[in-house]
DNA sequence: TTTTCCCGCCATGCC
DNA sequence: GGCATGGCGGGAAAA
C-alpha cells in the first residue's frame, strides 16, 4: 500500500489469516507454534479437557465477561489488596485458575507491578504486596508527575517526558495516573488528552513520522491507554465518567485516595502500618523486573536528572486532525471540570 | 460507522 | 536454541 511506510516503522507482521495460506511468510519458530497448536487441538479432540490451561470456548464466554477489568476483578479475587502481608504468585498457576492465557496475566501484572502492588521476583513467579505500598506510591506519583510538568504538558506548555524504551505499559499506567494526581481533585480527563501527553513525538535522530504512522500509533496508544484504565478501574484508582455529549467518549476522573471493592461494596483503604512499608526505604520508587535489565525507568533520582535533561523537544505540530479533535476535547472537558468545580 | 479492547503474533533478551 | 516476557496491531464485538 505505502511503500514509503518502511523508514521507521516497525517490521512488517502478518496477521495469522494472513499467514496461514503462505508457509513462506511465517517464521520457522511461528510455523512451528502454529503446527504444534493443531496437533494440540487434534489431540484435545482425542483426549478433551485434558488441557492444563484450560480456555473457555470462545462461543460461549461473552466479550465482556472477558474483559480485562473483570479479569483482574477476578485476580484481585485471589489475590486481595487488603491482604496481610506477601504472597507468592505463580503466574501460570493463576492463569490456569482463571481460565485465561498466560498473556493477559503481563498485561494485570505489569499494569498492577507498575503501581508497586507486586514485584517480579523470578521467572514466572512474582511477590505480590497488594496495596500496602500503594498509598506512599501515589504520594511519590504526583510529585513525579510535578517535576515532569505534566499538568503543563497537558496543556500544551510544556514538553512531553519522553517515551521509555521498556515496560512501556508500565510506566504509561504510571504517567496515565500522574495525570490525576497533578490535577486538582476531580478534574475529568479522557484518553485523547491522555495520549497526547504520553506520545512521544520527538522522534530523536529520526525522521518525523507521517500522519498515517501518527494516526496508528496513537491508536495503538490509545488501545494501551484502555487496558490500563480497566485496570485501574477494578483497582478503584479511577472510575469511568459517562456523559461527554460532543466526544461521545468516555472520560475518566481519579477515584483517590486508593479504595478497595469488597464483595460489591466500595470501602475506603487505610493502608495498614505494616513492616512492608519499610521495604520502600531499600528501593525507594524503583521497580526492577528481576534480574532483567527492563525496569520501570522513571524514578530513580539520577534517571530523573537524565530525563529532564532529555525534555527538550518541543511540542511540534501533530496532525490537524487530532488537533482539531483536542480542541474540541479541550474545550469539552474544560466546560465540564468547571462545572464539578462549581 | 466508530469505539472499545480481546487476542495472539512475534521481537527481544535472558538463561 | 529455547523460553519468558511484553510490544503491538488486526479485527471483531459493542455502542
Amino acid at each position: 500500500m505505502n511503500e514509503n511506510e518502511n523508514i521507521v516503522s516497525t517490521p512488517k507482521r502478518f496477521a495469522l489469516t494472513e499467514v496461514t495460506n503462505s508457509a513462506n511468510n511465517v517464521s520457522p519458530n511461528a510455523n512451528l507454534k502454529l503446527l504444534t497448536s493443531v496437533a494440540l487441538q487434534e489431540n484435545d479432540l482425542v483426549n478433551h479437557n485434558t488441557n492444563q490451561y484450560p480456555t473457555p470456548p470462545p462461543s460461549t464466554v461473552h466479550r465482556k465477561e472477558k474483559s480485562l477489568q473483570i479479569l483482574c476483578d477476578r485476580f484481585l479475587d485471589l489475590y486481595p489488596l487488603h491482604g496481610n502481608g506477601t504472597i507468592e504468585i505463580q503466574l501460570d498457576c493463576t492463569a490456569a485458575r482463571l481460565g485465561v492465557e498466560k498473556r493477559r496475566m503481563y498485561d494485570i501484572i505489569n499494569i498492577l507491578e507498575a503501581m508497586q502492588c507486586a514485584v517480579h521476583k523470578r521467572k514466572n513467579t512474582y511477590l505480590w504486596y497488594g496495596g500496602s505500598r500503594l498509598n506512599p506510591f501515589l504520594k511519590m506519583l504526583k510529585k513525579e508527575g510535578e517535576n515532569l510538568k505534566l499538568s503543563d504538558a497537558l496543556r500544551g506548555k510544556a514538553p512531553k517526558p519522553p517515551a521509555p524504551k521498556h515496560k512501556t505499559l508500565g510506566v504509561m499506567a504510571q504517567r496515565f495516573l500522574m495525570l490525576f494526581l497533578v490535577e486538582p481533585q476531580n478534574t475529568l480527563i479522557n484518553l485523547e488528552m491522555a495520549v497526547r501527553v504520553l506520545i512521544d513525538t520527538s522522534n530523536n535522530n529520526r525522521t518525523a513520522l507521517s500522519p498515517d504512522q501518527q494516526d496508528r500509533q496513537h491508536k495503538s496508544k490509545v488501545r494501551r491507554l484502555y487496558d490500563i484504565a480497566n485496570v485501574f478501574i477494578s483497582v478503584g484508582l479511577i472510575e469511568k465518567v459517562s456523559g461527554n455529549s460532543i466526544l461521545k467518549k468516555p472520560v475518566f476522573k481519579y477515584a483517590g485516595p486508593f479504595k478497595v471493592k469488597k464483595s460489591n461494596e466500595v470501602i475506603l483503604y487505610t493502608p495498614p502500618i505494616t513492616p512492608l512499608s519499610v521495604l520502600d526505604q531499600q528501593s525507594p520508587c524503583h521497580v526492577f523486573a528481576g534480574k532483567s535489565k527492563r525496569k520501570l525507568e522513571f524514578t530513580t533520582p539520577n534517571s530523573y536528572k537524565e530525563t529532564k535533561l532529555c525534555v527538550n523537544a518541543p511540542m511540534e505540530a501533530m496532525s490537524h486532525k487530532w488537533n482539531d479533535i483536542l480542541l474540541v476535547a479541550d474545550m469539552e472537558l474544560t466546560k465540564m471540570n468547571c462545572g464539578k468545580l462549581l
